[in-house]
RNA sequence: GCCCGGGUGGUGUAGUGGCCCAUCAUACGACCCUGUCACGGUCGUGACGCGGGUUCAAAUCCCGCCUCGGGCGCCA
């Protein structure tokens, strides 16, 4: 930039006042024998009589300003050990080098500017001394996020983000959007929120399914989408969100085991994206050694997972062809398998209207689910591409195929063969980080009881 | 949708009929303390979700309401 362009932009050089965090430092980079402004949040004073320490905490981590009070102006002093926890302050000083500091380094104040002051009594307590309970934490969650160990969740969130999406361009897929108001539902059976749109009956999409298989048949032929889904399913559980996020991913001209190597390595480049830029997070979260999965995920049949199900004797009633996995049954075989696995080859009756048969047995299906042990992370498979057995699909599943003419129409006109998945971000960054619940794993959940913030 | 459990100071808890004008920690207020790092010490403020009932006596038992969490179903 030039001197001239610089001039004409919103910082003026000669008006420093107007730009005062321009020349913040962050504690992280805080070097003896500096003078630096420092701006956070005051993490908690010690006062230890004629010393003491105001510990000044931001994104990079925590700094110690010391106040030695016979010798520092009275002012400085009252402002800096007056005010309370949690209030924002911006601080001048010195770096000094200091063995006995928790960092190794202090900062000994020129100035103290006290930005914003916080109640002294707060709502839950970032220094985390004391626990809260999660309903108090999401009611308060920018407080809660100034924890190390819940900001570091978020932080994996978007590295988890950043790899699929790194993954994704690698494989040659172009991110779209879709909309999430729409005139009808996805597979008619989940509950939809409805709204009104301009006096006309609408809902909050469910799935961008149908968008993104219109979209393998466009130009784009192979795509991937992150956006919002909304269910309107009235579940009370730890793994469910009413608003979740999901990847969707769909790719015309391959089938569904070529859809289950992109599953498979989307999820194992999270896993590496994690490891190898999240070490200081997973070191808040308490992790001694983060496993990424290695070697390829077992694929079990519908039919051998049941056999295998059965087999362990967990379940009081043995499972029989065409019964649907209960959570209990889930559990045994992720017990028993101990790691992520795909199920393959469903009964056509469990899958929707969407996915295609196989040709010789029209009682199974090319569905996938991708497990983790501790649940169902991806629900995928290849779809049917042709228009007749696709309106026959919808007509056997109760569905009236006109509703969703907007959909079939575009198979007559030339529909490759396609298959695709979808996982929820939420389930994957709680199976990643073992987090008790999903709401963790998202800063505003919404679930049946919580509308708000 | 069906079923189960819980709500005690700001926060997290102890207390299952009288021992409770309610325990402990932390926070908050006051005072003391020159190397803390969950700083320490002394003193103090502060709560039984709401309404009704049973009982000589209710935080505790019963009913209704509000509210939160969980199990199943379904799903991601």
């Amino acid at each position: 930039m030039t001197d001239g362009a610089s001039k004409t932009g919103p910082f003026k050089g000669h008006h420093r006042e107007q730009r005062p965090m321009q020349n913040r430092t962050y504690t992280a980079d805080a070097d003896p024998g500096e003078t630096v402004t420092v701006a956070g949040w005051v993490h908690e004073i010690r006062d230890l009589g004629g010393i003491a320490f105001l510990i000044l905490r931001d994104k990079t981590g925590k700094l110690q300003i010391k106040f030695e009070k016979d010798e520092m102006d009275d002012d400085l002093v009252e402002t800096g050990l007056g005010v309370h926890r949690e209030s924002v302050v911006s601080v001048t000083g010195r770096v000094e080098e200091e063995p006995r500091a928790p960092t190794d380094v202090e900062l000994v104040p020129d100035s103290v500017d006290v930005l914003a002051e916080a109640d002294p009594e707060l709502p839950l307590d970032p220094s985390g001394k004391v626990e809260a309970e999660l309903p108090t934490r999401l009611d308060n969650r920018t407080l809660d996020l100034r924890k190390p160990e819940v900001k570091a969740i978020f932080e994996i969130r978007a590295e988890i983000l950043r790899a699929v999406r790194d993954y994704f361009r690698s494989v040659g897929c172009t991110e779209i959007n879709t909309p999430k108001i729409v005139a009808t539902g996805t597979e008619g059976g989940t509950e939809l929120f409805p709204i009104t749109y301009f006096g006309q009956e609408a809902f909050m999409n469910q799935s961008p399914q149908l968008f993104k298989q219109l979209m393998v048949g466009s130009g784009l032929e192979r795509i991937f989408e992150v956006g919002p889904i909304f269910r309107a399913e009235e579940h009370n559980t730890p793994r469910h969100l009413n608003e979740a996020t999901m990847i969707d991913f769909e790719s015309s001209f391959i089938d569904h085991n070529e859809a289950m190597d992109v599953c498979e390595g989307t999820l194992k480049a999270a896993y590496e994206g994690v490891a190898e830029n999240c070490q200081e997070q997973l070191d808040r979260l308490g992790y001694e050694e983060f496993e990424t999965p290695d070697g390829d995920f077992p694929r079990l049949t519908y039919e051998e997972a049941i056999e295998r199900v059965n087999a362990t004797g967990e379940l009081d009633e043995q499972l029989v062809w065409g019964d649907d996995l209960s959570t209990e049954a889930e559990k045994a075989l992720g017990d028993d398998i101990g790691g992520h696995y795909f199920i393959t080859d469903w009964p056509s009756e469990i899958k929707p209207f969407y996915i295609q048969d196989y040709d010789d047995d029209p009682d199974l299906s090319k569905g996938f689910d991708l497990m983790h042990p501790r649940m169902e992370l991806v629900s995928g498979g290849q779809r049917e591409h042709r228009y007749d057995e696709l309106v026959t699909g919808f007509e056997q599943q109760g569905l009236d195929p006109d509703q969703f003419e907007y959909y079939t129409k575009m198979f007559k006109y030339g529909m490759p063969p396609h298959a695709g998945w979808a996982y929820g971000v939420e389930r994957v960054v709680m199976t990643m980080l073992d987090l008790p619940n999903i709401r963790e794993a998202v800063l505003f959940p919404r679930d049946r009881q919580r509308l708000s913030p």
